[in-house]
DNA sequence: TTAATGATGGGCT
DNA sequence: GCCCATCATTAAA
């Protein structure tokens, strides 16, 4: 797998934009004693002019990646039990970025299955909060920078582009912006959440 | 098969 | 005190 040199501009771009790009982009977690690797498969766009978006309101502790540089990680726990993995996107200060839904299992995955405590490769990683528990991601992943070869926490690019069609669709598990077509997933994949 | 529910804690009013 | 960008388990059909 070769580590597209153009990786910095797929994040400087508008959101809805990154969310359809990033579909078929690698997520990588490396450290010194493991790699686990995952295809991605389904996203969300959060604007900063959505009311779904955590971003909404403005600025706060808990939001402030979302306001960085383009390609950084924002992490945030949802009820209490669950990390969500989104990349940061656009333009710093704007507020926006791309929730990750799902990934299709590439690479490390027994360390996946012990991580989620799961056989099933079709349940390791098909939601928000399943795929940052495979991948071992967490809040202290806030911030880290996505778009450098040496992150514990990356995106890769393969060399070799794949043909799929994407599918757009309503967002889920949110009370607001509910009609907007902000999530996208590659056809007939069956790795994503839900169809 | 789908539908309802409990777990669990941080953010925001 | 209420609201969540969720998931596993249980119950119902």
């Amino acid at each position: 797998m070769k580590i597209n040199n153009k990786i910095s501009n797929l994040f400087n771009k508008s959101t809805l934009d990154v969310a359809k790009n990033l579909l078929g982009a690698y997520l990588v977690r490396s450290t010194s004693k493991e790699k686990i690797i995952g295809k991605i498969v389904e996203t969300e766009a959060y604007l900063f002019d959505d009311a779904a978006s955590h971003s909404y309101k403005g600025l706060s502790e808990r939001n402030k990646a979302m306001f960085d540089n383009p390609g950084r990680a924002y992490v945030y726990l949802v009820y209490g039990m669950y990390e969500c993995f989104n990349c940061t996107t656009n333009k710093k200060g704007v507020g926006e970025a791309v929730l990750i839904r799902a990934l299709e299992p590439v690479f490390g995955i027994e360390k996946m299955k012990r991580n989620r405590r799961c056989d099933d490769i079709k349940n390791l990683c098909s939601g928000p909060g399943k795929l940052t528990s495979a991948l071992g991601i967490t809040r202290k992943d806030n911030f880290c920078d996505l778009t450098s070869a040496k992150s514990r926490l990356r995106i890769e690019i393969p060399s070799k582009k794949e043909k799929f069609s994407i599918v757009k669709a309503k967002r889920i598990g949110i009370t607001k912006g509910v009609s907007l077509l902000y999530r996208f997933y590659i056809k007939d994949n069956q790795f994503v959440s839900k169809k």
